[in-house]
DNA sequence: ATGAAAGCGCTAACAC
DNA sequence: GTGTTAGCGCTTTCAT
């Protein structure tokens, strides 16, 4: 009631409970045994103070703080809006805390973002990271800090990585389009230069050449992953080529591409089909059913977080990559 | 190379510089006054060390952290991950770190984590609450750290809120659905007892009885915000009465109707019409395009922070609450 | 079963 | 124009 702006410290619960702040500190804790009426009387001279320690102070003794940091290039994504549910779920279980950053696809933004969080600030750090190659952010990485990359994986990265396995995930849909007998399937592909771009075009012009279908450069087209994009991408394919059919390799740009195909009364599928990556409640409602590649998005971002908290564990345990299996879901676009 | 595992202190760069740390402090904080030298050959001490400043330790000294904490019921949900991408993007820019966690609804979770928060963890705290009442949760927040509640107001909280004005908001679409000659309109509600669920409820009967429509009981259906609530509870109302239009009041809920109605062939919006409330980018290319209540969702995350942020700064302002208003997206559904 | 005190790495008041 | 040093609030070693 009185001095609401005076922060209460251990010492002042010691005085009041005439101890030492050691005991205190150690009732908290449970560091030590602390007979039954000491412990008695710190309780209630931190009840009667309303005490909570500070965590700051404890974080800089103990040289550690209870948070992870999380990078990503797009919160509007909601494959990335999944991704952090599942660490956030895992994370809080296990007493950590989660702070969020969003670096926009750019890898300097995503720079000073990690430096920020390697002033211990941060316990962990897990990053999507929007380089092509490790060693552009390599220099602001620490190695005693834990790291796991997930969903993209830049080149030379010596840390875990958690993904999809995008090529397979894309051949299989794009063979699935051509049993279905289309001919001239495009693909719109997401920011260019990152992994899972590459990748998923890798899927494609595999899976066309296993077909003997000519790969036709004016048919892939690289978008930013976002709406626009997708929308701005599909008018220009419609308008440019005779298409029947195409791979969207992101949620977002899924979503443009249909309205757009939408608004020009474009029939999906009977004139172009379609399938999208990332699968979401909303998509069994959409018109029509979309048909696309899921990722098991929660499920990595759970895989990610307690990656990092057996690494802060044990940090001499070795660095792995994981590779999740994604699932086509053929529904009523293709 | 070398030494990876220590960390680099002030001291040290101090040494290597042959200054103090306090030059050292200054150099990197410009709070006063060094000369070109021996700035210079502090930076290139720092350089040469790797080293970066320990927030933690400058917290302490400060007695301010630079992070925000955000403590919202659902992180799955669109409206509350748009709020974050509103909240982070102008926290971001002003040099604040995003503490994200989730309360699922529960307000003994929520206290849990205000508790850790108001540790000397955080600078402000933004929160939508599960409490109907502030006394619930009152004895956990702190006065002397700036709070700001967001889309829901428990009753009797004494600081800002950012919310939507949710009865007219309703009002406004239930009299649409009246004036379309709707003559059983029913109503699914989300988490019982919070202020948007009863404003939204209150905005539905208010416009019935201005219309003298009967307001009838049975017709009024609580979920708990999510897909399977959505769905369970359309398919209660369909097979119980007779509905010729649904009012959902959240985006994850009119997901889980229509979807419910697209597997049992119910048409919309011939059988049943359908207002949802939220706006995404998918609810245009749902079949049918998804009229809704579209909230500013961004634009509230956006408040949210800056006025925290003014808080942080001023905090002797006095408090305030800003209603936002919400447009009425008439598409395909009804 | 408990206390004293050093010290985590920084900032800033005070001194010159 | 720069250095010295106290101290933020806690944990933990070393005593007893």
């Amino acid at each position: 009631m009185d001095d609401v702006k005076m922060s209460k410290t251990m010492k002042k619960v010691a005085q009041l409970a005439g101890t030492s702040t050691a005991t205190v500190s150690h009732v908290i804790n449970g560091t030590r045994f602390v007979s039954e009426e000491t412990k008695q009387r710190v309780q209630e001279a931190m009840e009667k103070l309303d005490y909570t320690p500070n965590y700051t102070a404890r974080n800089l003794r103990r040289q550690k703080t209870n948070i992870i940091g999380v990078i990503l290039p797009d919160i509007s994504n909601y494959f990335f809006t999944s991704l952090i549910q599942g660490i956030e779920s895992t994370l809080r279980k296990e007493g950590y805390q989660l702070l969020v950053s969003n670096s926009d696809e750019l890898v300097s933004s995503e720079i000073e973002q990690i430096k920020t969080f390697n002033a211990q600030l941060v316990q962990g750090l897990i990053i999507a990271s929007s380089a092509e190659n490790y060693a552009e952010i390599k220099p602001y990485i620490k190695y005693d800090i834990p790291t796991v990359f997930i969903d993209r994986k830049p080149k030379g990265v010596p840390h875990d990585v958690i993904a999809v396995k995008n090529k397979i995930a894309v051949y299989e849909a794009i063979t699935y389009l051509i049993q279905k007998s289309c001919k001239k399937i495009a693909l719109i592909a997401g920011t260019p230069n990152i992994s899972t771009t590459k990748e998923r075009i890798e899927g494609y012009v595999s899976a066309l050449e296993d077909h003997d279908i000519d790969v036709k450069s004016s048919l892939i087209k690289n978008g930013d992953s976002k709406f626009k994009s997708g929308y701005l991408l599909a008018k220009e394919l419609y308008e440019q080529e005779i298409v029947d059919s195409i791979f969207v390799a992101n949620n977002l740009m899924t979503i443009g591409a249909i309205t757009y195909f939408k608004e020009n009364g474009v029939k999906i599928p009977e004139d172009v089909s379609i399938i999208g990556f990332d699968d979401y409640e909303w998509a069994i409602i959409t018109d029509p059913p979309l048909s696309v590649i899921k990722q098991p998005s929660k499920l990595m971002g759970e895989k990610a977080a307690s990656l990092i908290i057996e690494k802060i564990n044990t940090p001499e345990k070795e660095t792995s990559n994981y590779y999740f299996p994604t699932e086509l879901m053929i529904r009523k676009s293709c």
